[in-house]
Order: structure tokens, then C-alpha cells, then sequence
DNA sequence: TTGATAAGCGGAACAAAGTTCCGTATCGTC
DNA sequence: GACGATACGGAACTTTGTTCCGCTTATCAA
């Protein structure tokens, strides 16, 4: 996780390069662009030469492509982590803070052109994506999840950590076909979801 | 969609020759051994030395990927596309019927290590497999929901094609981690698909 | 049985992408 | 300005997919 520079020089001097602190921002760019052009598959070369840099820079800050796509979504994560606490505080029913909880990460998703597809590969290169995004934000789902399931609007029988990676996949292909849409689904899973004394 | 042997040899020759129609099956063999072992990803050098032939025999009797990954599983969508009218017609219930039906693909789906996977991927090798699945299952899937909203046991707003997508969907990563399990969501999905008065 | 010929085969060769490594350039400091 | 540490660039190597062509072999007619 790349992370030092700007602030308040810490003691020592493990201050990084200026030129190094420049690259990683420029690769930070760079990487967003390719992104957005090409997908979080985007070839390494590519982003490098976008960059002006060789392709040594990128390893050398970004060591696996999880690191380089964490750095480059950081704050949209983050973002949809304040989110929950949030939309709890500011619903009277716990179900709908998760619906739109839901909703807002399921945004995130959809428009992040194969981020869907690399958070549920099984490639050891996402596998730290995959762990990011879960311990980031399975706690804020189990929150909601618990909250509207002590209000009584949700079955009591399904975990954040499950919910999330069907979410998760539901938004695989989302744009790809305007037939399927993932808000579609998504809130159809939600309102399998809702308590009900309705057997199977 | 290679097929052309055994039974009545046909007028004119185009029957293939004998020591071709072996290697297509000793190759569908290999290549079934391989996908068991490595997921449908098996890298094509692994599959042909398995089956002690060279790279070219493999294109030359499937061309993509997809056709080898078509050929090795057809019986089984096969038998799901069949599977369909005969629990329409086994069944009282038509939600029912599509619920074991819907069962018995995931059932399918999950134990073909990364075949959901590829399913979804947007890569253009795996394109023909996408419309093969979609081609055969959809059009059943279509009859199963017609009948249970005629029924009026489920909502009529969602496409047999938007739910197989779904499904599929959800079938992704199952059986990589014990806290995920794909029936259980698709049964939760299944359950959002109920007619309901309750709006939201 | 034996050629002739078309069908089929093998695998070298090429391409695309990830990853590593090290000689060189640059920064920061004394 | 010199020197050590840090960072850079990109050639080289790896893995996997894909193509191509000279060689082999099955088939069939004579």
C-alpha cells in the first residue's frame, strides 16, 4: 500500500524521492486513464508508456496490479465505507439504509469497467482486491445487514461476507448487455431478502 | 460444431478419417480430464500433451476454445434443456418447476471448475460458449417463468435471459470459499422473483 | 498390392502480456 | 562538487495463445 510523502516529514528521513513521489502520482493518473479506456486489465506496458515511465517504475510502486487498482479506487471505497454508518443514521428503516447502501456500491461497480470481473477472479494478482474490498466492507454490510435483521425486516439467515459476493457478481457483465442490468437483479435479490413468513 | 461419423456413412466421402475422428476423441477426453483438473482455462499445450497429440490437431478440430469447452459439456446442457418441459409437465407448481430447474443448472454449473467464470468473461474466445449457453437455456428458461407468471407466482417484469445471466452470475466463485454458496443466493434471488403485493 | 492424393498431423515459430534484473541516471546531502 | 543511496528504464525471460507448413498416413482406384 503506497503511502508516504507531502504531510509532516516523520523523524528519520525515509522520506521518499521527489522524483519517485511525482512518478507515483503520474502512474496514479495514468493508471485511472487506462482504466477508464481499457478496463483494470489494461497491459502494463500501456500504462507505463501512457505514463512516460518504464515499466520497472510501475513494479516498483504498484508491486502487484491489486496494489496499483486499490490506489486508483481508494477513495471511492472509502467513501462507500462512510456511507453506511451514514444512511443508518439517516433512515428510519434500517432495510432501506441498505438498499441504498447497496445501490451506491452496485454504482460504483457498474461503472468501473471490469472491476466486477477481477474482484471474483480467482488470478492470485486480485486476490489482495479481493481481501481489500472485503475487509473494508463486509464490516459496514454486517452492520446494516444486523440492524434491519433486529428491526425484523430481513431474514436472519444470510451474512454480509454472502451478500456482498453476490452483489459483487451480480454486477459482472452490467453494461456489457443493455439487457441485463445489475440494478435489476440486485434489487431483486434484496427483496428475497425482506423477512417473510412465507415457507420456501 | 464438429460431428460427422459412426452411423450411415452418408453419399459422396466427407466422412472424416478414422485416425481424426480418434484424435476428436481422445482430445474430448483429455481436454474433459483437463478442465476437471485446471478449470476450462487448461492451458492448450497441457490438453494436446495429455492427449499425446500436437497444438494444431486441437485447432484444427476446435478451433476455440469455446467449441472444446462446447463439445466436452454438451450432453449436460443438453439434458438441463430437456429437464425443462419435463418438470413443467412433473409439477403442479410452475414456480416450482422453474426452482428445481433453476436447481439443477446451478447444481451444473458449479462443479465445472470456472466455467461460470468463463461464461461471463467478456473475452471474445469465449463468445460462442456464451451464445451456446444462452441459445439452448434461455428459450426453456423463457417457457418455465411464462408459465409460473401466467400462474401468477412470480413477478412478470424480469427477461428468462436477465435471470440466466443472474444465475449464472451467482454460480461465480462457488466452491472457492466455504462461506459462499451459489444455491443458497440463487435461492434468495428465486425468492425476490415471487409475485408480491408488497411493493418496493 | 500399389501408387497417387487429399486429409490430417506435429511442432517450430511468432505474438501478446506479465515479470525480473541490473547498468545507468538522478536526488539529496555533506 | 562529490558521493552514496535511491530510483529509473527497458532489455530479456516466461507463459500462453495462435498460425503455418513440411511431413505422414489413410483411403481409394487401378
Amino acid at each position: 500500500m503506497p503511502d508516504d510523502d507531502g504531510g509532516a516529514p516523520e523523524r528519520r528521513s525515509p522520506r521518499k524521492r521527489a522524483d519517485a513521489r511525482r512518478n507515483e502520482e503520474t502512474l496514479l493518473r495514468a493508471a485511472a486513464a487506462a482504466f477508464v479506456a481499457s478496463g483494470v486489465d489494461a497491459p502494463v506496458r500501456d500504462i507505463a508508456a501512457k505514463a512516460g515511465v518504464g515499466v520497472g517504475t510501475i513494479y516498483r510502486h504498484f508491486p502487484t496490479r491489486a496494489d496499483l487498482v486499490v490506489a486508483v479506487y481508494r477513495h471511492q471505497v472509502e467513501a462507500c465505507v462512510e456511507a453506511g454508518p451514514a444512511l443508518l443514521a439517516g433512515n428510519d428503516s434500517p432495510h432501506a439504509a441498505l438498499v441504498q447502501w447497496v445501490d451506491h456500491f452496485v454504482d460504483f461497480l457498474v461503472t468501473k469497467h471490469g472491476l466486477a470481473e477481477a474482484l471474483r477472479s480467482d488470478d492470485a494478482t486480485f486476490q489482495s482486491l479481493h481481501t481489500y474490498f472485503l475487509d473494508r466492507l463486509v464490516p459496514v454490510c454486517a452492520d446494516l445487514l444486523d440492524a434491519a435483521s433486529a428491526a425484523g425486516e430481513v431474514r436472519s439467515d444470510v451474512e454480509a461476507l454472502e451478500l456482498m459476493h453476490a452483489v459483487g457478481n451480480l454486477c459482472i457483465g452490467s453494461g456489457r448487455d443493455s439487457r441485463y442490468d445489475a440494478r435489476r437483479v440486485v434489487a431483486l435479490l434484496l427483496r428475497g431478502l425482506r423477512a417473510g413468513r412465507e415457507a420456501a
